[in-house]
RNA sequence: GCCAGCGUAGCUCAGUUGGUAGAGCAGCUGAUUCGUAAUCAGCAGGUCAGGAGUUCGAAUCUCCUCGCUGGCUCCA
C-alpha cells in the first residue's frame, strides 16, 4: 500500500510503522522535529502501526500548537513517574496539557514542597536522560481495573468507570503505567525543555465537597530557548502587575486597616477613574440612556421577592435600621425596576434605558480577592433595559455596538461567550428558551464569534459575556449583557399596549466597562500605566532649567490648564535630567521643557514619554497637539466623543 | 472558604546555627543654578503585620488572628 506525507507518496511495507513511514518520507531535519502524527481528524503515535486503509499521513511538528500539546502532556506523565519513584504512596490523578505547559494532581498524605519540586525535576531529568519509549496497549476495562487496582491507584478507578467503551489504552514508559487516550512523543528523550514553577492546591473532579489534592504545575516548550522567552515574559508581565503600578504610579492602595477587598483611591487614581466615568455617562446620555441612581440599602423582603435572598444569600450582607432588615446591593436591578413601577408605561415609552455608575457589595470569598481585578466593593456601570419582546434583538446589537466601540477605543482584544441556564436558576423553561434564542440571534445579527459556555449563566438569565486580559494572559469578564423574563414577572412589570392590553416586558442587564475598578486593573496592566492622553491623571509637566525660567512656566501652566489641560510645573532645584526622569518613570504624556532659548522666543521644548523629542514649539501650537491627542482615539474608534471641551 | 507560600523603614529588599535590626531609593536639612532617565553631603525614619506561647534571651521556633501571593471552588 502507499501513504500520502506531504508532497511525497511512500510505499509501506505490512507491519511498518508511522514513525518508520514518515521516517522515509521526510528528511533527517524534519523528522527529528516530528512528535506525533496527524491522520485524518486525530492525532496517532509514532509507534502506531500503519492503520489498515491509510491514505495519508502529516507529520506534527512538536513547535506546532498540537505538537506542543502532545509535548506538555507527555511531560506530565514523565513528572507523574518521578513522583511515584520518588513518592510511592502518591496516588496519581489527572494530568492534562495547559496554556504554557501541564500540570498533575497527586493525592499524598502530605502538600509537596518547593524542595520537593526541585527532586522532582532531577529525577524527571533522569527519565529524560534515559529516553524511555512510550509504549501504548489496548486492555480491557476489567484488565486495567486489574492494574490500577494492584497499584492501589483509587482516583485512577474512578477514572476508568467514568470512561465509555469496552476498552481502554494504557501508556507505560519506563516503570510508570497510566490510563491514557494519548498521543504522546515517541520516548522520553523528546522532552527538551520543561521547568516545575508551583504547586497548588486543587479539588478532585473541581468539587469542593471533593478531597484536595496537590497539583504541580510545569512549564514546557519545545526547545530550551522557548522555555527562557516565557519565563522571561513572566518576568516582564510582574511588572505590568497593576498591583505595583498601582503603587509606583501612586492610583491607589489597598489597607489591612480598611479591611480586605476595598479599594482606596487616591488623587491619580480616583482622577482617572472619575474622567472615565465622565466619559461612560456622555456615552449613554448620547445613545437614549436616563441616569438614575437608587439607595445602597434596600429592605430585605425587596431581595426576596426578586430571588436574590433565595439565590445569592451568601454573597450579601444585611444590616438592620430600626428592626428592619436591609440587605446591601450586590446588583443595581431592583430600584431600576421600582422607578419603572413608579407610574404606568405605555408601549410608547420603550424601550426605557436606566442607566447608573452604581456602587455594589459583594461578600467575595477571602481567596479569590485580587488587587482591583477582584474586590468587595466595585461600581459597576449598570444599565436595565425594559422593553417590549419584540425590541429585545435590537436592543442587544446596539448594546454589543456600544461594547464594541468602548472595548475599540482602548485597544483590546475581547473573546465573547454565550452562557447557558446553570444549575440553581429561576423561571420557566419557555424564558430561559426564549432569551437564549435572543441572545443567540443578537450574535449572529452582530457577526460575533462566540464560544457556549454552558451552565454558566446568572440565576435569573442566560448572559452574553465579553472577557478581557490581563498581564499574564488571565482572562476577566468586563462587559456582560443578560436577558431576564424573570424579574419582570417577579416585580409584576407591565406596560399598556397598542391594543390597550396590559403586557409583560422584558428585560436585559448589562455592563460595558463591567466593574469600574476592575476595568481600571486591566487597562493598567495594558498600558502599563501610560494612559492615553485624555485619560492621564498629568497630561504635561513643564519642566524648568532653573529657577530664571519658573515664571515663564507659569505663564505657560495657566495657559494650559485655562484650555482644560491637566498640567503642572516642576520648579524644583533640580538638574534637568532628574526633573525628565521622574515625569518618564510617571509616564506623562507631555514634558515641556523651559530653558533660556525657550523663554526667549515665549515657547517650549517638547519631548514625549515615547523619548521622541519634538523640539521647540510655540505654546498655543503644543495646546493644539494635546488636545489632538486626546480627541485621536475617538475619532479613530468612530466616536464623536469631545472629551477636552 | 480550601491547599501551599509569604508579611522586616513610604517603596524595593539584606538579615548566617535564636544573642533586642541594615542597604538603596523616597523624605527632611544644607550646598549646588545645572539642557532631556538619578548633583553632593548630612539627618531622620522600624513594638520586625497583630496577639499568645517556648526560652535566660525570638524578626528567627510553636499556635491563633489579620492581610498578601499563586492555584482550586466561586465570580464583574
Amino acid at each position: 500500500m502507499h501513504v500520502r506525507v506531504g508532497e511525497n507518496t511512500v510505499e509501506v511495507q505490512a507491519g511498518e510503522s508511522v514513525g518508520q513511514v514518515l521516517a522515509k518520507a521526510l528528511s533527517g531535519k524534519a523528522y527529528k522535529n516530528t512528535v506525533v502524527a496527524r491522520y485524518g481528524d486525530a492525532l496517532i503515535d509514532l509507534s502506531s502501526p500503519v492503520p489498515a486503509g491509510c491514505e495519508a499521513l502529516t507529520p506534527v511538528a512538536a513547535d506546532s500548537p498540537e505538537g506542543l500539546d502532545v509535548v506538555r502532556h507527555s511531560a506530565a506523565h514523565v513528572m507523574a513517574e518521578a513522583v511515584k519513584k520518588l513518592f510511592p504512596k502518591a496516588q496519581v490523578t489527572i494530568g492534562p496539557a495547559i496554556e504554557h505547559g501541564f500540570y498533575y494532581d497527586f493525592a499524598f498524605e502530605r502538600p509537596f514542597t518547593p524542595e520537593d519540586l526541585v527532586a522532582i525535576q532531577a529525577e524527571m531529568d533522569r527519565i529524560v536522560a534515559a529516553n524511555h519509549p512510550f509504549f501504548c496497549r489496548t486492555a480491557s476495562r476489567e484488565e486495567a481495573a486489574a492494574v490500577f487496582d494492584k497499584m492501589g491507584e483509587q482516583y485512577k478507578l474512578e477514572v476508568l468507570e467514568a470512561i465509555p467503551g469496552d476498552t481502554v489504552t494504557l501508556y507505560t514508559q519506563g516503570g510508570f503505567t497510566d490510563l491514557c487516550r494519548g498521543p504522546h512523543v515517541p520516548s522520553t528523550g523528546f522532552l527538551k525543555a520543561y521547568k516545575l514553577t508551583h504547586v497548588a492546591g486543587a479539588y478532585w473532579r473541581g468539587d469542593d465537597k471533593r478531597p484536595m489534592l496537590t497539583r504541580i504545575y510545569g512549564a514546557a516548550f519545545a526547545d530550551a530557548n522557548a522555555l527562557k522567552k516565557y519565563l522571561h515574559h513572566l518576568e516582564e508581565a510582574k511588572k505590568r502587575d497593576h498591583r505595583r503600578l498601582g503603587t509606583q504610579l501612586d492610583l491607589f492602595s489597598f489597607s489591612e486597616e480598611a479591611g480586605a477587598g476595598m479599594v482606596i483611591w487616591h488623587p491619580k487614581g480616583a482622577l482617572v477613574r472619575t474622567i472615565l466615568e465622565d466619559f461612560e455617562r456622555k456615552e449613554h446620555l448620547k445613545r437614549g440612556y436616563h441616569i438614575v441612581q437608587g439607595p445602597q440599602l434596600l429592605k430585605r423582603e425587596l431581595w426576596e421577592r426578586s430571588g436574590h435572598y433565595e439565590n445569592y444569600r451568601e454573597n450579601m450582607y444585611f444590616t438592620e435600621i430600626d428592626e428592619q432588615a436591609y440587605g446591601v446591593k450586590p446588583m443595581n436591578c431592583l430600584s431600576h425596576m421600582l422607578i419603572y413601577k413608579s407610574r404606568m408605561r405605555s408601549y410608547r415609552d420603550l424601550p426605557l434605558r436606566y442607566f447608573e455608575l452604581g456602587v455594589v457589595h459583594r461578600h467575595e470569598k477571602s481567596g479569590v480577592l485580587h488587587g482591583l481585578l477582584r474586590v468587595r466593593q466595585f461600581t459597576q456601570d449598570d444599565a436595565h433595559i425594559i422593553c417590549r419582546p419584540d425590541q429585545l434583538q435590537e436592543e442587544i446589537i446596539a448594546i454589543i455596538d456600544f461594547v464594541r466601540d468602548v472595548v475599540g477605543l482602548f485597544g483590546f482584544e475581547f473573546e465573547a461567550n454565550l452562557s447557558t441556564r446553570p444549575e440553581k436558576s429561576i423561571g420557566s423553561d419557555e424564558a430561559w428558551e426564549l432569551a437564549t434564542n435572543a441572545l443567540i440571534q443578537a450574535l449572529e445579527g452582530a457577526g460575533l464569534p462566540y464560544q457556549l459556555n454552558e451552565g454558566d449563566g446568572a440565576f435569573y438569565g442566560p448572559k452574553i459575556d465579553i472577557k478581557l486580559k490581563d498581564a499574564l494572559d488571565r482572562r476577566w469578564q468586563c462587559a456582560t449583557i443578560q436577558c431576564d423574563f424573570t424579574l419582570p414577572e417577579r416585580f409584576d412589570l407591565m406596560y399598556t399596549g397598542a391594543d390597550g392590553e396590559r403586557h409583560r416586558p422584558a428585560m436585559l442587564h448589562r455592563v460595558i466597562l463591567g466593574a469600574v475598578e476592575r476595568f481600571m486593573g486591566v487597562l493598567i496592566e495594558h498600558t502599563t500605566g501610560a494612559f492615553p492622553t485624555w485619560l492621564a491623571p498629568v497630561q504635561a509637566r513643564i519642566l524648568t532649567v532653573t529657577e530664571a525660567h519658573d515664571a515663564h512656566a507659569q505663564v505657560v501652566v495657566d495657559r494650559l490648564r485655562n484650555a482644560g489641560i491637566r498640567a503642572e510645573t516642576d520648579l524644583r532645584n533640580e538638574k534637568l535630567g532628574y526633573k525628565v526622569r521622574e515625569a518618564q518613570m510617571e509616564k506623562i504624556p507631555y514634558m515641556l521643557v523651559i530653558g533660556d532659548q525657550e523663554m526667549e522666543q515665549r515657547a517650549v521644548n517638547v519631548r514625549l514619554r515615547s523619548g521622541e523629542n519634538l523640539g521647540l514649539k510655540d505654546v498655543e501650537e503644543v495646546m493644539d497637539l494635546i488636545l489632538e491627542d486626546c480627541q485621536a482615539p475617538f475619532k479613530r474608534g468612530g466616536m464623536r466623543y469631545n472629551f477636552c471641551q
